[in-house]
RNA sequence: GCCCGCAUAGCUCAGUAGGUAGAGCAACUGAUUUGUAAUCAGUAGGUCGUUGGUUCGAUUCCGACUGCGGGCUCCA
């Protein structure tokens, strides 16, 4: 019998007898071999030691590849749960995926890890890998393996099994004394793993994902095909970390949070500045796009919550309260406030579409648990608005939206949008035509745009399907922020009405829209992508004058009050210290600009201008500056400065 | 909400095998007038998150509460 077997590059190669991958990679060379972690055999992915007994197109799959790296990390997930039977036999084990950057394997033990098991696991999982223990996929019957995983006490697994498909293969690998339910594929021997993991994180996890189920424990790690990478992607972690907002509010002096308000923000002058900057942006963009700005209470009668269907769906998580024997709740969302204003007098076809847009101000009574900054709060501002048009004009009104959305993310840095588009939910109301119909025209208004989208079904919100846009920052982190949502229902329920051509009484469509999402999480997501150091149209002190000698407080007072007066956000620092002292303290706050003026630039009438970032330092005149900094105040002015400084400038 | 962890001066953190706490920076006072990432000296600053318990005695040990951090989305 011979085996023909194909390459992806065109060539085939024949087997006189079955050939696993191994040998196949072997075949064409020895380093090859070293590095592949699997084989695809025929769009299949399957471990190197298993024999390819037909004719196939193959494709090995080495580590350092995405596939390859998922196939470590699936084995690092085995060789920790290996680990922790060895060192904790009453343990259960459940399941162990890889996942982005790592793995993780979910645990079922009455006593909790602690992060300082986890030298301990460490050290025997290098152990495991130091056996070299061969991994061995066997195939078993359905029942043998109910029985086996029973008899050996691993309940959830059994579970596993007795829940697969019944056509499916139930395949188990065996490395040593452990033995796993798993797909696969994975490596040859424990060896291969290399020794590039480390355990990170430690984290409760329900059962199948279901809060109503047991609670498990998580051991999050990292795997990576090297050393190298494994190294890499720390010090990534703690670039990360020293992005983070919350850390970088505090030593800007941005906001604070405090226990007597949990999830809801104090701004600080500083911070308070770019909340406004980006709001005035942003009332200024919608002025332009044809909204109209409107403003509704905080508080409303619970009853208007009901015929929305809000109190129904979102009930637990608005904050309610009872006055004079009347339920109110602060407002979640702003929808059913705007359904009311379109309400007032007789809306004729003549004046859709209508776009009212509000900086609403919505609470809701999140998860304690799912606090995180100003990237989860109770108390946040939308910038949000509803449209209010006939069926004919959403097509019109959503592409209109998208370049909208694009310019303003533009103007605030952002170049890559993500877009997903989520439909009916199991929950929700409006008939299913209605569905449809708002599902299909917001695929066709991305497929128009020619943009490349993903579907999220069942994502949708309860009265309709949504376009979540989100946006890529510095360092690949994605940021869900804009929404367009079609509703077909809620204009019904709340008695929106307008006449039409035909002089009959017709209920207009409602979209739902946002580009920011929360102001105050857009602030969050704008510190992280900045690292703190903000565009110069957005800082919240743009310029620092300061001097170098008491002598020259006049001429500084001065250039301060010309500054001032023509908007540039400037702070005047004459205080009694070295220069390189407050150089030091003005570059650690980011300021984008420091002007310091001695007696040279007092007599010249000139500035010492450092910009953030650099350590040189160029003379400027007074209005020559003022007329770069007018230039830069500009939203989405981008700073190339920089470049030119470190070019050509001399000290 | 649930699991694990954490909570000491304005900030970053040390400490107490149970005997009411300490550093650096910041603040304040004084000296210094300084040329681009920390000038020197001094002063002041804490109910050790809240609350119960154990104890002669608790910031320390135990419990509850509150808040914060990580996770609970990636499906053998």
């Amino acid at each position: 019998m011979t085996v023909q077997i194909q390459f992806p590059d065109g060539a085939s190669r024949s087997f006189d007898e079955p050939a696993t991958g191994l040998q196949i990679a072997e075949s064409i060379s020895n380093s090859l071999r070293k590095k592949s972690v699997a084989i695809r055999v025929n769009s299949e992915l399957w471990d190197l030691t298993r024999e390819i007994d037909a004719d196939s197109s193959v494709e090995l799959i080495t580590r350092n590849t995405e596939e390859g790296l998922e196939v470590i990390r699936h084995d690092a997930a085995h060789v920790l749960a290996e680990a922790v039977k060895e060192l904790f036999p009453e343990t259960q084990v459940t399941i162990g995926p890889a996942v982005e950057n790592g793995f993780y394997y979910d645990f079922a033990r009455d006593e909790p890890f602690t992060q300082e098991d986890f030298a301990l696991i460490e050290s025997r999982m290098k152990d495991i890998i130091q056996r070299n223990e061969e991994i061995v996929r066997e195939v078993w019957q359905r029942n043998e393996a109910i029985k086996y995983f029973k008899s050996i006490g691993e309940d959830y697994k059994a579970e596993i099994i007795a829940d697969l498909p019944e056509d499916e293969i139930i395949s188990v690998y065996r490395q040593g004394e452990f033995v796993d339910l798993c797909r696969g594929p994975h490596l040859p021997s424990t060896a291969a793993l290399g020794h590039a993991f480390k355990l990170t994180k430690l984290a409760g996890a329900y059962w199948r994902g279901d809060a109503n189920n047991a609670q498990l424990q998580r051991i999050y790690g990292t795997a990576w095909a090297n050393d190298q990478q494994l190294k890499q992607y720390l010090k990534q972690l703690e670039e990360a970390e020293k992005r983070d907002h919350r850390l970088l509010a505090k030593q800007l002096g941005l906001f604070h949070m405090q226990e007597e308000a949990p999830g809801m923000v104090f701004w600080h002058p500083k911070g308070w500045s770019i909340y406004q900057s980006i709001k005035q942006y942003m009332r200024q963009a919608q002025e332009a796009h044809g909204y109209q700005e409107i403003n509704t209470p905080q508080l409303v009668d619970l009853s208007l919550w009901e015929k929305s269907g809000h109190a129904d769906k979102f009930g637990e998580d608005m904050f309610s309260l009872q006055v004079d024997e009347r339920n109110y709740a602060i407002k979640p969302m702003n929808c059913p406030c705007h359904v009311q204003v379109f309400n007032q007098g007789l809306k004729s076809y003549r004046e859709l579409p209508l776009r009212l847009a509000e900086f609403g101000s919505c609470h809701r009574n999140e998860m304690s648990g799912a606090l995180h900054g100003l990237m989860r709060l109770r108390g946040f501002v939308q910038d949000d608005a509803h449209i209010f048009c006939t069926e004919k004009q959403v097509q019109t009104e959503v592409a209109d939206f998208i370049t909208f959305l694009h310019d303003v993310y533009k103007d605030f840095g952002f170049d890559e949008v993500l877009y997903k588009l989520s439909t009916r939910p199991e929950k929700r109301v409006g008939s299913d035509e209605d569905w449809d119909r708002a599902e299909a025209t917001l695929a066709q208004a991305l497929d128009d745009q020619g943009l490349d989208w993903d579907l999220q079904p069942g994502e949708g919100a309860f009265y309709g399907p949504k376009i979540e846009f989100s946006l890529r920052d510095c360092i690949g982190r994605v940021w869900q922020c804009g929404t367009m949502q079609v509703d077909f229902s809620m204009p019904a329920r709340l008695g929106a009405e307008y006449v039409g051509e035909d002089g009959n009484k017709h209920v207009p469509v409602m979209l739902h829209r946002a580009i920011l999402g929360s102001l105050e999480r857009f602030i969050g997501i704008l510190i992280e992508q900045h690292a703190g150091a903000l565009p110069f149209w957005l800082a919240p002190v743009q310029v620092v004058i300061t001097t170098i000698v008491s002598d020259a407080d006049d001429y500084a007072a001065m250039v301060f009050d010309k500054l001032t007066a023509a908007g540039i956000r400037v702070e005047l620092d004459t205080r009694n210290e070295k220069i390189s002292y407050k150089v030091r303290e003005h570059s650690l706050q980011k300021i984008p600009v420091i002007a310091a003026v001695g007696m040279r630039e007092a007599q010249e009438g000139t500035l010492a201008i450092r910009r953030f970032g650099s350590k040189n330092q160029s003379a400027m005149g007074v209005d020559e500056l003022l007329a770069l900094l007018i230039q830069e105040s500009q939203p989405g002015y981008v700073d190339d400065s920089l470049n030119e400084q470190t070019a050509g400038d001399t000290k």
